[in-house]
DNA sequence: ACATTCCTAATACAAGTGTATTGATAAACT
DNA sequence: AGTTTATCAATACACTTGTATTAGGAATGT
């Protein structure tokens, strides 16, 4: 069995519960304890299959980042739908919304925590990468200019929409149409 | 006295302290005890100057966008500096990086927390309102194009600032020099 | 029938937390 | 002089935390 093997029905449950609890009262209230009481168990259940706190957190971010991934290959299959995939990133939902909270909450508690930072970057450079590709076969198929600094327009993108989702998740007054908009201006300069 | 009065130096020292913390463990491990570690008295000394947690934290806060605030005006007034003021809110120094830190461990923390998200919303709203004024002016001086969507643009590069330092503190391979190269082009190609 | 393995629950305990309280010191003021 | 006030230090206490341990139950294989 490898390192980052996959989650047990148990295991995914209990990391549901572990990122409603990171969105809905913070990364740092989540507990043995609390996460049992999201998932409607025991915390000697959630001790079983989650030996560490260390252990719980590590598998709800990898938890979290599946179904992201999920919901933008979703997306992405869907082919009358005009918008880019990475919407799906964005807070525009209940389940998005969840999942995004997550994300900036990891990505900040990563940045002092070498056994999460290793977790994060790892996501981080891979959903770089699979910008990287998606933008070079959108040149080769003469959607994007030539020119493109492939390298730089993923970065320009990631930080987009993880400022995007940052901001949003303290902008109360701003509608998920408004957010909508600001992505798809924002791709456009920067890809044009 | 009015609700948020300056600090006190003694109170900005533990203030300062706490930020320090913030950046190097965490925002959830700042405790009256870590503080006053930090900031080398005894932890009766830092209640004494705030009575409970939470008004730490809303210091802490408050003193760390001071900080900001500080540095970026005076980036501003430097007439031989052309790159944009807004370099100095990116981790590309030991101050600026405790900040940077401490802007999106308070921007995550907030989300979930109404005593903080308050206070973030409001800062959030007064730098992008900066951000509208000085587009403006520079529409008005020509150096900006007359037709410039100054709300959306002020909240593009809103995001592309939170979202650049969001990924830089958890992309431990990438040069400040790149950063602050994907600052400008991100800035140009959103002003263009 | 028994044994084993998987899972769950319950309990225990040391460590750290927020905060109240109390006492000491020293400066400032009357 | 005496007295108030500002500051710091120390201690106390209830509560939550992570984690170890123990025991029970249920499914499965023999």
């Amino acid at each position: 069995m490898s390192e980052s093997a996959s989650l047990t029905d148990a295991q995914a449950a209990i990391a549901d519960a572990a990122i409603t609890v990171i969105a809905n009262r913070g990364f740092d209230v989540v507990s043995v304890r609390s996460a049992a009481a999201e998932a409607g168990m025991s915390p000697g259940a959630v001790q079983y299959h989650f030996p560490s706190r260390q252990l719980l957190l590590q598998a709800a971010f990898r938890r979290s980042v599946q179904r992201q991934d999920a919901r933008a290959l979703a997306a992405g299959r869907d082919a009358n739908e005009k918008r880019s995939p990475l919407r799906e990133l964005l807070p525009i939902g209940p389940e998005q919304r969840e999942d995004a909270l997550a994300w900036v909450a990891f990505g900040a508690a990563a940045s002092t925590r070498p056994w999460l930072a290793e977790l994060y970057r790892r996501e981080l450079d891979s959903f770089r990468e699979k910008l990287e590709e998606a933008f070079s076969s959108d040149i080769e198929s003469g959607r994007l200019r030539e020119d493109l600094d492939v390298s730089l327009a993923a970065r320009l993108v990631t930080a987009l929409v993880n400022g995007l989702t940052l901001d949003y998740i303290n902008s109360p007054d701003t509608e998920p149409a408004e957010l909508d908009a600001m992505l798809e201006s924002g791709l456009a300069r920067i890809l044009a």
